[in-house]
DNA sequence: GTTTGTGAAACGATTCACAGCT
DNA sequence: AGCTGTGAATCGTTTCACAAAC
């Protein structure tokens, strides 16, 4: 497939939670004009979007809702459960377990690890904290799809390389730092002290 | 001032995280080519993100380590502290709290809201958990430079134009919606499903 | 000789504008 | 008549390449 811009990828899932909301309401037909006023965006933007994926609309008419939030699930993937393995039980993991959108989504926290021996045994949403340093056996004979790295910045690469061993090719990454990885596996950073940096950058320069 | 790329914004952070790096191990110089390698990207965006700020370097030397720290601490607007107030006392709050970077780069929380009458009173990371309807008597007389709504999707909005009436000019979002905000207040939204969904597309399409 | 700073070229993303379908 | 789908034009960002500084 050809390659698409991230920027397109993130639109393309706002698209789907405002189709989501216009569904809730009813509605059963959208212009690419009031998903793009919904979104704050442009139409042309909207329609070029959809564009590389294939034809969804009827001119003259619009896009029906029910249909383009069914292309739109099968094109981000979510027409499947993903299985995930949390590395580090704090307060971020909490947060993220604890948020509806997740399960909603189709994310499944499967097993959760932490090297704090206090922890490790404990019972965590439902899961048992298991020890890092049985990652391998733990997860050999278990699928997982998405590794989420809640570590110190200080550990995180080490266990990024044994989720990339075990042939994990998706990570969602909290910690501070710039995981390295093989082409063939997807990093996904949030960094939280980026974003507030770009939040004192704007109020800097005004 | 010219208008500065979000993602050259986003690269001097990391930069400037890489420069604290090499302080601490004692390096005194470091060239773009040194730079880029450590951040992932090429010497020649490494001098074009910095020209657009002054020239900073010498010719057949590179740059004065601890000399871009302080002007990368500059342009980023980090040589002050911030106040924070968070309006939800839940556990992405805590996580961000507990997470050092946010203290050590000036981010100090003065307030924390919510509207849980059992959250209410009750302490927080040093702090009284206030309740949320009394956001503008408590804030009314205390400056307050960014606040983080980390609140349930359906308040955020409401808590946005409460927080843009008591006049904070910088947000920063957790709650899975697009706020609208006017315009010299800046936004910043850490959308979690929007990160999931971009890997799920990455593991789908390949 | 090395490395910066920066115009110019290349590339990529967004917007325009309109032909074509309903 | 209304709205999509899409080439072409525009705009913004990244990369190239080299003269200038050390």
């Amino acid at each position: 497939m050809r390659k698409i811009a991230e920027s397109t990828v993130r639109r393309l899932s706002l698209y789907l939670r405002f189709l989501e909301e216009f569904e809730e309401q009813g509605i059963e037909t959208v212009s690419s004009e009031a998903l793009a006023a919904r979104g704050g965006t442009t139409s042309a933007q909207v329609r070029k979007d959809l564009s590389f994926f294939g034809s969804f609309g009827k001119r003259g008419l619009g896009y029906s809702v029910q249909e383009l939030v069914q292309k739109l699930r099968g094109i981000l993937g979510l027409g499947r459960t993903y299985r995930v393995a949390m590395i580090g039980a704090g307060k971020i993991g909490s947060a993220l377990v604890q948020y509806r959108g997740f399960k909603q989504r189709g994310f499944e926290i499967v097993a959760i690890f932490d090297t704090d021996a206090a922890k490790v045994g404990r019972g965590w949403n439902g899961l048992t904290v298991q020890d890092a340093r049985e990652l391998e056996s733990a997860l050999r004979d278990q699928r997982v799809d998405i590794a989420v790295i809640v570590t110190p910045a200080d550990s995180a690469q080490n266990v990024a390389d044994r989720c990339v061993a075990l042939g994990i090719k998706a990570v969602l990454n909290f910690a501070p730092v710039q995981l390295t990885v093989p082409d063939d596996v997807v990093v996904k950073t949030v960094n939280l002290a980026l974003e507030l940096e770009t939040l004192s950058y704007a109020l800097t320069n005004r």
